[in-house]
DNA sequence: TTTTAAGTCCACCGAGTTGGTAGAGTAATC
DNA sequence: GATTACTCTACCAACTCGGTGGACTTAAAA
């Protein structure tokens, strides 16, 4: 399951691919219209704008905006970011890969299983951006 | 991604399935063989057993044994039960399911994706059982 | 019938994560 | 310089995860 965090992050990213060129918004309108407690919105967006996500303006017509267009934005990488590994299984992870302590991993069918799963999984995180999540 | 006691939980069923028709297993025996902390491999088994997948006996000569054949066993009832939801979000989990608060889930993009991921992932680990898992 | 092997059960624990809040600080604009 | 709005640090309660300790019960064998 995606954490709260996740959900909330995509909420926002919606939000911010809505509001594409219509400049910054601010995290309190954010917000209110996507119901996210503010403080931990703040928390939220801060860390996407540290990873390259999100770019913000301080000051009076300020706020929170895209750093790039929707359409660049993976789902695979928010999720990899603010929620983790996609993988079911550490040792089938692409990016947080740890190896398997007591399965050799050519002989585990749980393994190549989980591969599976992944694959499916990707193939789906991996071609969709946040364009086309807005209906 | 699985937690650990879902991974101890699936080593310990496929040492179950491989020793299948040998009689009771002793729990001391899965946790040595498996690696699996023994105390914690107790409350795993005893999870097991009261959700039906296992069954016990005690006293000398007793153990561990699967309660079923191993191919009646589905994989996606075993992280049900001891991991949780299959889905990334709660108002797209066949089983676990919870409203999403604020989407109407007929127009969310997140939903229909989050849908899609959810039934590619099902149809594998609904189609497996724990004899798939022994190689 | 006593011993003993083995599962059962329950309480507890430390560390980490999740979800969330408070408030001071800093930068940009008017 | 006042205002606006993001930044940052610290903090918190509740929960989960991974794990332990120990008393209890059952059943079979001696």
């Amino acid at each position: 399951m995606l954490s709260k965090k996740s959900q909330y992050a995509f909420k926002a990213l919606t939000y911010l691919t809505e509001r594409f060129n219509d400049g910054p918004v601010l995290i309190s309108e954010i917000a209110k219209k996507k119901k996210i407690p503010l403080k931990f919105l703040e928390n939220i967006l801060l860390e996407l704008k540290k990873a390259g996500i999100l770019d913000s303006k301080k000051g009076k017509g300020g706020g929170y905006f895209l750093n790039k267009s929707p359409e660049k934005i993976k789902v695979a990488t928010v999720i990899r970011l603010i929620n983790g590994p996609i993988a079911m299984l550490p040792c089938v992870s692409l990016y947080f890969y740890e190896r398997c302590k007591n399965c050799n991993e050519k002989h585990c069918g749980l393994h190549d299983m989980m591969i599976e799963v992944r694959d499916a999984t990707l193939n789906i995180v991996e071609n969709r951006t946040l364009k086309d999540l807005i209906v």
